[in-house]
DNA sequence: TTCGTATATTCGAATATGCGAATATGTAAA
DNA sequence: TTTACATATTCGCATATTCGAATATACGAA
C-alpha cells in the first residue's frame, strides 16, 4: 500500500469512503456504484481512480464493465475500523440498503 | 468525537499525524512540538487548532504554556493503528528519537 | 461498419487548504 | 508599568481538490 498520508487523504472524502464501504460488501462495477450512491458517472470514475492510485482498490475488466474490489494489499484492520464507524450514520447506512435493493431488483448482472 | 470525514481530513496531513504520534507518547506543550518537529510556531499553532477542532486533542493552560494531549473521546483503536503504521518510516520514526533527546536535554520542564 | 452502452479523461471554474510574515494576546517576572 | 516569552490569529498568496459539462475511448451486438 501507498504512503499513509495519501491513503488517509483518499479515505477522507465522503464519496470515497462510501465507495469503500460498498466494496467491503462485495466486488461492484461502476454502474452499481453510481446507482447506489446516486452520483454522476464522471464523479464515480474520478473517485475510483483516486482509490486505485493509492492502492486501496483494484479493477478487473470484463467486456465493457469494469469491476472494482478492495485491493489485497489494503490494510483490512484500518478499513474495517473506519467502515464500522461510518456505517453507524448516514449516508453510509442507507447506502447498504440501497445496494441490496438494487441487487434484488437487477439480479446478479449489471 | 466529530464526524469521521473531518477526523480523517485532520489526520491526513503529515504535520498533524506527526503531532498525534508525539502526543501518544505524552502530553506536550507547543514548544516541545515545535522543537521536536522543527516547524515554525505559526505552523504548530495552526495545526494544533485543527486537531482540537475535530476533537482529537485537548489543551490545558498552565501559566504561559499550553499543554496538549490526546482527547479522551478520541478513537484509540484508530489512532494506535495509524501511529503504529506511521512510525515504521520517516519522519515519524526520527520524531520519537528527537523527542527523547529533547527530554533528556531539557529535563521535565519546558 | 454503425450503434449503443460502459467507462475514462479533459477543461475551466469554484472552493479548500497550506504556508510564512506580521501582528495580537496573554502571562509572569522585574 | 515595562519587558520578555509563549502562544494564537490575521493576511495575502500559492497550490490542491472537487465539480459538472463535454468529449473521448473501448467493447459487444447488429
Amino acid at each position: 500500500m501507498e504512503n499513509i498520508i495519501d491513503v488517509l487523504k483518499a479515505l477522507s472524502d465522503e464519496t470515497r469512503l462510501r465507495m469503500i464501504s460498498l466494496l467491503k460488501v462485495r466486488e461492484l462495477c461502476v454502474c452499481d456504484i453510481m446507482d447506489t450512491l446516486e452520483i454522476t458517472q464522471t464523479k464515480a470514475s474520478r473517485h475510483l481512480k483516486n482509490l486505485k492510485a493509492v492502492g486501496l482498490v483494484t479493477d478487473r475488466q470484463q467486456a465493457q464493465w469494469v469491476h472494482y474490489s478492495i485491493a489485497h494489499g489494503a490494510d483490512d484492520r484500518l478499513l474495517d475500523e473506519l467502515v464500522d464507524r461510518a456505517r453507524i450514520s448516514e449516508p453510509y447506512k442507507s447506502d447498504l440498503i440501497r445496494l441490496e435493493e438494487r441487487r434484488s431488483r437487477c439480479g446478479r448482472e449489471c
